[in-house]
DNA sequence: CGGGCAACTGACTTCCGTTCAATAGCCCAT
DNA sequence: ATGGGCTATTGAACGGAAGTCAGTTGCCCG
């Protein structure tokens, strides 16, 4: 009601359409997310750094967790489509290929990769599976080009693994100072490790049967 | 001030010794932060559980995060004593004796401990110091049993990812259906994949030299 | 037994997530 | 072009939770 002083900015109300400012909110959570821990960043920060209102995100976003799932979810898309190679390519120049897309997606990103990664909100469900889908995805990536295995479910878990494998040493990587290891030295023993690992299946060697 | 209604449970208040309250307020921040995400969890909520007052939380601990990290801290310390073996066994058995033993561990704890292990609050330096010591930890393990190497840092990187994989595939293992594979699977798994880890190592095989 | 140190309390402040009634930019029908 | 309506947008208000502090009281030690 305090029209008194107008004129200067109270005009500024620039209307959006949905996806801009959506999109918009989203790249403003990354660098928020990435940056600083989930519960030092409020509402207010964003809302002023985006230069709208606080009220206007809780018309985007429900809940300030929901906005984070949002924020993550679009982190794991830009992960997922950044990593994507070409399929007509033989199975072991893929997966290099994969894996060299992965590495420089993580260097390139940086910390802000990082940080979204490693869960932001740790036990909270709906985040937990936003992080498994991307684990779960590479894993998809990795069986579509095995034969059909005897123990489909086994051999998931174990592909997660060396999901996580590659995850544990790109953040070691990305954290190390420089010379500690080459990229190329990181594709190398984690295309070795899967071949093994694949090695390590197909035989009649797991002992574990009935 | 209000003395009027005394005499029924004002005198309730049981003074405690600094390190029991400490270790009462651990187990009761424990059993919250293994259940609910962080910031669903009030102060109000742990001081009602433990029958103080708010205020006392606080003459333990300074800050919230602070309280958190020093579960974590104790999350994490349990783990290493958990997993700790005889160091007079022979190195491949001392392995799978500690492998086995962060399984059970794993699977005695739970959710509860996936939920804290998985991180509370991403991106904080804190709380992600206390997790990659955990990570450091068996790290050294490995490493104290191995001749010196060539490349130290490498090594160390490339361990670590091996304990990723171990963590990853604890937490598929833990919520995969039952049947899906077993301990000694798992074990005999990660044992081969360290083996060859390391083989891929040794020999003048690892392609990047410097 | 009484004095004092430190555990303990509870009320208070501040800040943050969330709500909602009111406002105003933009598109479209006329 | 223009005015009406849909909805993006605002700002103020509310509840609740983190953190503070001056005061209180249990307990040990002389």
């Amino acid at each position: 009601m305090a029209r008194a002083a107008a004129g200067e900015k109270k005009t500024t109300r620039t209307r959006q359409s949905l996806d801009t400012r959506r999109a918009q909110l989203i790249a403003q959570g990354m660098a928020f997310f990435g940056t600083r821990p989930y519960d030092t960043v409020s509402i207010d920060d964003i809302a002023e750094a985006a230069g709208i209102s606080k009220g206007l995100l809780y018309h985007y976003f429900p809940t300030k967790r929901d906005y984070y799932a949002a924020v993550l979810e679009a982190a794991a898309a830009d992960l997922r489509a950044q990593t994507l190679v070409d399929p007509t390519l033989a199975p072991d120049v893929r997966m290099r290929a994969g894996l060299e897309a992965y590495l420089d997606f993580v260097k390139a990103r940086g910390p802000a990769y990082v940080a979204l990664m490693r869960g932001g909100i740790g036990s909270d469900p709906v985040i937990a599976g936003i992080l498994d889908r991307v684990r779960g995805h590479f894993v998809d990536m990795i069986v579509k080009d095995l034969p059909p295995h005897a123990r489909p479910r086994a051999l998931r878990v174990l592909l997660r693994g060396w999901v996580g494998f590659v995850e544990v040493t790109s953040l070691a990587w990305l954290e190390s100072p420089p010379g500690t290891i080459t990229k190329a030295h990181l594709i190398d023993t984690a295309s070795s490790m899967l071949v093994l690992l694949l090695g390590e299946l197909t035989p009649a060697g797991a002992s574990a049967a009935g």
